[in-house]
DNA sequence: CCATTAACGCGAG
DNA sequence: CTCGCGTTAATGG
């Protein structure tokens, strides 16, 4: 869900094209702006205390941003950084509120409520001690930002080790657990390429 | 850079 | 004891 990238415009949003890996924003950075990602890939990340590397999520385009982040005085608790050239809508906090008052059509609400229950979801297989059940649950939440709802209709363009990053297990395990869910008939793999 | 495989350790069940 | 996951190292793309 978008909101209308003119009507961002009319409110002084700006567009960045950014194509190299690069960060948007840092953990404990405060909140100045409303982004928006109409094209482009872009992980909000975090660093256990040993290091390793915790995806919290990967936003695609439709996947609005960090939007619940505008209304807490709070630092972003995790950092911005771009995977794939991005086309990035950027507004200032304050400019993006006088939009939402003057267009009172346009509710966060809907926004907030459907990350709210994505997250609830992702958290659902998250807490599983299965590394499938987390697993499975990643490619369902990509999946259901995707055109592609038959089975195994959907390529899962994310690599093993981000799957690992993202459901907080090792790569080998990501590795061997695919191939036996491919014995189980869950994915489909052509190569290395997985398709759910 | 990322993916795969094998060998080993180790803790949970 | 057995099984599964993490770790390490080696190999190859």
């Amino acid at each position: 869900m978008l909101i209308n990238s003119n009507l961002l415009f009319s409110f002084g949003a700006e567009t960045l094209l950014i194509a190299s890996v690069e960060v948007i924003f840092s953990e404990g950075d405060h909140p100045h702006h409303y982004y928006q990602i109409p094209r482009g890939r872009i992980k909000l990340n975090h660093f256990d205390e040993n290091g390793k590397e915790i995806i919290q999520s990967i936003l695609i385009p439709c996947l609005s941003d960090c939007e619940l982040l505008l209304f807490i005085n709070e630092k972003y608790p995790v950092n911005a950084k771009v995977l794939l050239p991005c086309e990035i809508i950027k507004i200032k906090k304050d400019n993006f509120f006088r939009l939402l008052s003057k267009n009172t059509d346009i509710s966060l609400d809907k926004f907030l409520s459907e990350r709210l229950f994505q997250k609830y979801m992702m958290m659902q297989s998250d807490i599983s001690l299965q590394p499938d059940i987390r697993i499975i649950g990643a490619l369902k939440y990509f999946k259901s930002y995707s055109n592609f709802q038959e089975k195994y209709s959907f390529e899962v363009n994310l690599t093993r080790k981000k799957l690992a990053s993202m459901t907080g297990i090792r790569i080998e395990t990501v590795i061997r657990t695919i191939k036996q869910m491919e014995k189980e008939n869950i994915v489909k793999l052509e190569n290395s390429t997985i398709f759910y």
